[in-house]
DNA sequence: GACACATTTGCGCAAACATGCAAATATAGA
DNA sequence: TCTATATTTGCATGTTTGCGCAAATGTGTC
């Protein structure tokens, strides 16, 4: 195993390992669009410099994906992506090899 | 959702992301049998005190199983049960409810 | 009991992190 | 250009966390 699928893999879960982060996901996840910062605040009581922030971490890590669509600034889940990304762990972690 | 789940989710991808943590846990997916922690020491350069603070994170996280006998104390994997956590996470971000 | 070995715990430290507030920035519309 | 609204960033703060070292604890063996 290499570090750096460790490290990537790591980073993914520390994205997801925090219970706003988390909840963010979560209400992205009931969502068919896309949302902006400010829809999102509503799901975790904090600010929304703070919400802004775990946005950011989360489109680091490759959760979630931001579209500029000039003042419109909206985020969606990488599903897809995602779901892979926790089955292959998953898969890994289940097979005795 | 309800916030006892986030946080017992959020817990999960905690103990797993972070790096030492996980390269326990790849280490333990290589073992059919249960492991004693000085011979875990050696996948990651770190005191074993530390070894034993993050197998016993993991242990709290429910990733990790501890046997006891005698002096022997062995860790193993709880495999199927982490799978399916994280298949079930994996399963809910990818649905559009 | 004395010893060796494995593991845990107390302590201190430095780095990382989550947060709120205020200021700065960006952008659509009047 | 001016304004209103959305978002980011700088700063300060309190908390958490990972770490190493040394001491304590547990347990089998002599």
């Amino acid at each position: 195993m290499k570090s750096n699928d460790i490290e990537e893999t790591a980073s993914l879960l520390k994205a997801l390992g925090e219970f706003n982060r988390l909840s963010l996901v979560y209400k992205l996840c009931e969502c068919h669009l896309p949302q902006n910062a400010m829809c999102l605040c509503d799901c975790c009581s904090v600010d929304a410099s703070v919400v802004s922030r775990h946005l950011k971490t989360l489109t680091q890590a490759g959760v979630v994906k931001l579209d500029k669509n000039g003042r419109e600034r909206s985020y969606s889940l990488d599903r897809t992506s995602v779901a892979a990304r926790l089955r292959a762990l998953a898969t890994k972690i289940e097979a005795e090899e």
